[in-house]
DNA sequence: TACGGTGATGAAACCGGTTACATAAAGGAC
DNA sequence: GTCCTTTATGTAACCGGTTTCATCACCGTA
């Protein structure tokens, strides 16, 4: 493994003119630094970035906390798959790599300590968050971070903290102001965990929607589930004992949704003749599954793009966190109402 | 930032006492231990792994190669997520981290080194590979990678290289054997892209069943595709022209096999009444589309866990591979047979 | 009493880069 | 011809760890 020494040694300069022909090289002769090109290509040098950070402290590294709910191991957040790759992409074209942080597993260590330590440890330039509202007190210690921290779906402000997330409310109000244009006047819905900060947003906006049409929302209207589609299942099954029956339905996460959809078909019941049915996210199922799951769709590659340029903007201006970032939502109708 | 050295000079060692606290701690006195460990956690010391990384030329670092594939950018492993999760959870308890890669954009150099060179430059201790089959140059390169490398459905072999796969032989057997058994004779299937190595060991796996029952498999009975739905709706289409029709088909992949359910309702056909169906992955969307997708399911967990195991066992003795893992696949049996 | 062995520690080189500062040569102004 | 810039390069310290080797005190033994 050649090192920067052996190549100034070669082309009979010193380690700072190498140096500099990496890094400033409009300061070197177009001589000299043809030299040094030419011989690093022959040698097969290439810079150690382990030094490099050592002697930089920047290392060209986001970390990403993700997957941190022991709870619930292996919690699959629907889009990750579409925010990664969004991030992962942006953030490549920036020359930045993305470290998956394994938490500090040092013996002795308070467990809230264990993704600021990891942080720390690796030098990462950044840290991107992405929970799934769990408040796990070692992700959420992280608003504490030496490092520009961009938060998704998690209200994270700090000195060094932004946020994105999507317009929760705004979509509420969307899923509302659809069902009550089709004519319907007995809706309930079904939350998700309102400690939840989207949840919360999410119902807030909903409510805001029948209010403005007269509609109170009861609370016998009114179930709660998990995210997961077996929530969603039991959920609906409380709301079909209700009287009168609810002729709309907004679950306020697509997996939900489809749990409902079950129960309903259970029932007896038809989509949307019978019931109307309104989800939320937009994953990939909500297209395949009949008669088609109106939806309202989150903007994945979007939040994952944004995180990547809040990122960026903050690593380049440390001093000044941008404001959070807020996606627009929209309505996607199929044939569920 | 408290360095090695700060912190020996507060203890009144030498920095080399303060190094094995950490490394070697049963090589020093327990009163010196226990002092050091006292004042590091007083001051707040933690080592640098960048430094650290540059003493033992070991960074405790995996990298990721992945999605890869420019002419699909952003393309989806329907078990990217599943793998990523068991993966990083498997390497995370032996406290190795995950570096998503971004290549080497480097100007001038050989597009085939991008990911080769990032990994050198990074200090990696390994690679995992997850491709799509594109045969990616830059993927392929990595085989003469300096480091233990595990590759994902993509059959990977060298010195320091081996795979893990599931058994798509197996499993396009299992789909021929249950057509067989509920009685189908004429039975048709869309491949995947046959370049693919899965693609072609889930067809060769298939005929083989269907050959064991004397059933051959016409040339006008097999149609192909490329992983995506819309492929399959396509070659749906173009089986249901072909005379006598046929009356099951095995899609290789599930995404295609629900393309090809979309066909076969639009042509007023019923499943499994007039065409029975037979998928391939199990993704999440196969139990929740009625009438509920037959499947040949892939271990995804496993593959991910399976993963990170050859990948420790090589990082424990670099000098002898481990031999290439296949993992079962297993019929799941829905609504659609 | 001298001696070999053991356990704890320290001094210093090393890993491979970056960078502040010094130096030297070349060019321009007077 | 002298002096001051400008440009190109070199010297050496530094980043924060690890590790080899040497040292030294202490112990039991012959």
């Amino acid at each position: 493994m050649s090192s920067i020494r052996e190549l100034a040694r070669r082309c009979g300069v010193s380690v700072a003119t190498v140096s500099r022909v990496f890094n400033t090289p409009e300061v070197v002769s177009q001589h000299t630094r043809q030299h040094v090109l030419a011989m690093a290509a022959e040698i097969g040098y290439l810079p150690n970035e382990s030094a490099r950070t050592l002697a930089t402290k920047k290392s060209n590294m986001v970390g990403l906390v993700w997957d941190t709910d022991h709870r619930r191991p292996g919690w699959r957040h629907p889009f990750l798959q579409d925010i990664l790759v969004a991030l992962k992409s942006a953030l490549s074209a920036q020359g930045l790599h993305l470290l998956m942080l394994a938490p500090d597993q040092s013996p002795g260590l308070p467990g809230d300590q264990r993704f600021l330590r990891a942080v720390q440890r690796h030098n990462v330039d950044g840290v991107v968050v992405i929970d799934n509202g769990s408040r796990d007190p070692a992700v959420l210690a992280l608003v504490d971070a030496p490092v520009p921290c961009v938060a998704l779906d998690l209200r994270f402000t700090g000195p060094t903290c932004t946020y994105i997330t999507s317009d929760n409310a705004g979509g509420g109000r969307l899923a509302a102001d659809h069902l009550i244009e089709r004519g319907h006047r007995r809706i309930a819905t079904i939350t998700g965990p309102l400690p939840a900060w989207p949840a919360a947003q999410r119902l807030a906006g909903f409510r805001a929607g029948l209010a403005a049409a007269n509609l109170p929302l009861a609370e016998t209207a009114i179930a709660g589930g998990d995210w997961y589609l077996d929530s969603g299942y039991t959920a609906m099954n409380q709301l079909l004992t209700r009287e009168p029956r609810p002729t709309a339905v907004f679950a306020a996460g697509d997996e939900m949704a489809l749990g409902a959809m079950r129960a309903i078909h259970e029932a007896g019941l038809r989509i949307p003749g019978d019931i109307a049915l309104v989800g939320f996210d937009d994953i990939e199922v909500a297209a395949l599954v009949p008669p088609g799951l109106t939806t309202i769709a989150q903007d994945k590659t979007g939040i994952g793009t944004a995180a990547a340029e809040a990122m960026v903007a903050m690593l380049l201006d440390p001093a000044t966190p941008p404001e959070p970032i807020t996606l627009p939502t929209t309505l996607v109708i199929r044939g569920s109402t």
